[in-house]
DNA sequence: GCCGTTTTCGGCCCGACTGTTTTCAGTCG
């Protein structure tokens, strides 16, 4: 079995969870989260190194032991350490560190008294038993419930970027040595909705075909769910469920019409075909029984007499109706991006180097790119004071020379305090490109004073952006209350810009939103916010989300020229 | 458990907030 390193870096998390949970010595377990963060994002897999040149390279935060623990894991021994802990320590336990107000010291105290349990859990903190044990209130309680609420509704749903890389994983094992096959990926993650349940595979194959019993021999398959002639479900490790169906390539465009999704546009679909006196199957559409079209997707709306609707806005939103009228949007593409205007380096919290950076998204066809370290009050992701700024200025300077025509622009992301006021004052801010302005602490503000605070906040003449707009970590943290029409409203009279973060786990804000802004006429920055230079490939998430808002080319900043893009942020100034 | 060293032992990111206390532990970012 091939070991990737996103699954390294699990195995060493989890020791690092138990540990924790144990009391261990804090900087042992920080020791294993580092290398697990180090080993997920180096560049080149583990297993491969090792097979290559029979041993791994020297990793940052990985000495000898965590070392020769990646090489037993690589050759299939397992880890002792983790074997013992679980023997210990009930594995239920670790999900209580992902129910927030619980940290490693009252996980151990829930251990104590016997709660093991999430279930166990919940009505320990109904019966109000938790307030008993020291450390816990009846506030920490009902808190406690929320949460797990919070947790249960994203429930096996996986994020965009696992989801896509489970998949890429599957296609790629499933298609060794199946040259007759083509896959086609379905369902919500065609969609690109921010969270998918399960991955929808459909297999066309000129003659038969055993691929669905490769499936169901996947090595990280944990259970068949069901195995037939024509479709195969099976459940692989993590939880995600894998549904491969196998069709016809004659109805090829109906099936995958069909399996995409959603059911909310299937209905409208259908709905339509009968005004035409038709029927429209995951088989074709037909009249009586004449098939009249289910080769291509695109032939299917046709014949319905409409546009073709492309997979991110099938959401029963509207977009059957717009494509019979004919007015659908030009949705945005990937490459009409020209830069990326909110990146970390090594300054902050970032990974990576400006001029790492840079290579990067050169590499990705942009023109420009702007540095938006962090600003001193997140000083735990190390936030830069004037001083620092200043230097790293200088510095861009310098790049701006080496990379030229390339631009990078001196940014900052510049957090919105309690009080509405930004973390550095304006004699600095008038000399940079550009900011983003982020709320990074003060969640839990009624939606009129959060409101309020950010409305002043946008009050400053040298607001560019709001970063990350809701807050929200999806499954994690639910967006803040706030009035999200009067700040767009506020947006567009101060030509203020709002960010579509492409972080999975932010894609803030969300498609409905971005449609929102759009109605409005408030222009989007799709942002990557990464803090690596790899992560700057966060953006096609953004788009995505994008298309699903229904977003153009022209409702977005950064698909402007440089030239352009700087007479539009000192517009506003 | 890693790292660096005036090299084998001492330091490792730390401030704000929350909810618990009544002076602070635990969580969070």
């Amino acid at each position: 079995m091939v070991i990737q390193n996103r699954e390294i870096a699990r195995y060493f998390e989890q020791i690092a969870d138990y540990l924790a949970i144990q009391n261990a010595n804090p900087f042992r377990i920080r020791a294993y989260r580092n290398a697990a963060e180090a080993i997920e994002r180096w560049p080149v897999e583990l297993t491969k190194c090792l097979k290559e040149q029979g041993s791994i390279p020297k990793i940052p935060g990985i000495g000898k032991d965590l070392n020769d623990k990646i090489i037993k894991l690589i050759k299939g021994s397992g880890i002792a350490l983790l074997d013992d802990l679980k023997k210990k320590i009930p594995s239920t336990l670790l999900e209580f560190l992902d129910i927030a107000g619980l940290g490693p010291r009252r996980v151990q105290a829930l251990w104590n008294k016997g709660i093991k349990t999430k279930e166990e859990l919940k009505i320990a903190a109904k019966e109000h038993k938790l307030s008993e044990l020291k450390g816990f209130g009846s506030d920490l309680e009902s808190k406690i419930l929320k949460s797990i609420e919070l947790g249960e509704k994203y429930q096996n749903r996986f994020l965009l970027d696992d989801a896509w890389s489970f998949c890429e994983e599957i296609k790629k094992y499933l298609l060794v040595g199946m040259p007759q096959v083509q896959l086609l990926v379905a369902g919500s993650l065609r969609r690109g909705k921010e969270t998918v349940g399960d991955l929808d595979l459909l297999a066309i194959s000129k003659n038969k075909t055993n691929i669905l019993k490769r499936l169901v021999e996947f090595q990280k398959c944990e259970k068949v769910i069901n195995y037939g002639s024509k479709k195969a479900t099976i459940q692989i490790q993590g939880g995600m469920q894998v549904d491969l169906r196998l069709i016809d390539s004659n109805s090829s465009g109906s099936a995958l019409l069909y399996f995409t999704g959603s059911k909310d546009h299937n209905i409208a679909l259908r709905k339509i075909a009968i005004q035409h006196g038709f029927k429209l199957s995951e088989y074709g559409l037909f009249k009586g029984n004449v098939n009249i079209a289910s080769k291509t997707e695109k032939e299917i709306y046709q014949s319905l007499g409409m546009n073709y609707i492309e997979p991110e806005l099938r959401e029963g939103r509207g977009e059957v109706e717009s494509a019979i009228r004919g007015d659908l949007p030009q949705l945005i593409l990937q490459s009409q991006i020209k830069g990326d205007l909110h990146v970390h380096t090594v300054a902050s919290d970032g990974h990576d180097s400006i001029a790492q950076m840079v290579v990067k998204a050169k590499r990705k066809g942009y023109t420009y790119l702007a540095i938006t370290d962090h600003s001193k009050r997140t000083r735990i992701a190390g936030g830069l004071n004037v001083d620092a700024f200043k230097k790293q200025y200088e510095e861009i300077d310098r790049l701006n020379e080496i990379y030229h025509p390339f631009r990078i622009l001196k940014g900052v992301e510049v957090d919105i305090l309690e009080d509405g006021t930004l973390d550095l004052p304006d004699s600095f801010l008038k000399d940079t490109d550009l900011t983003v302005c982020s709320i990074h602490e003060g969640f839990s503000y009624s939606s009129k004073k959060q409101t309020q605070r950010m409305i002043k906040a946008m009050d400053n003449r040298y607001f560019n952006i709001l970063g990350h707009p809701s807050g929200r970590l999806i499954g994690r943290r639910e967006p803040y209350d706030y009035d999200f029409e009067k700040i767009l409203r506020f947006a567009l009279e101060r030509g203020i810009y709002i960010e579509l973060n492409s972080q999975p786990d932010r894609l803030d804000i969300n498609d409905e939103q971005s449609r929102m802004a759009k109605s409005f006429g408030v222009p989007i920055v799709i942002s990557s916010d990464a803090h690596s230079a790899i992560e700057l490939d966060f953006i096609e998430f953004g788009i995505k989300q994008a298309r699903r808002g229904w977003l153009e080319k022209t409702d977005v900043l950064n698909t402007f020229s440089f030239d352009q893009l700087i007479r539009k942020l000192n517009s506003g100034r």
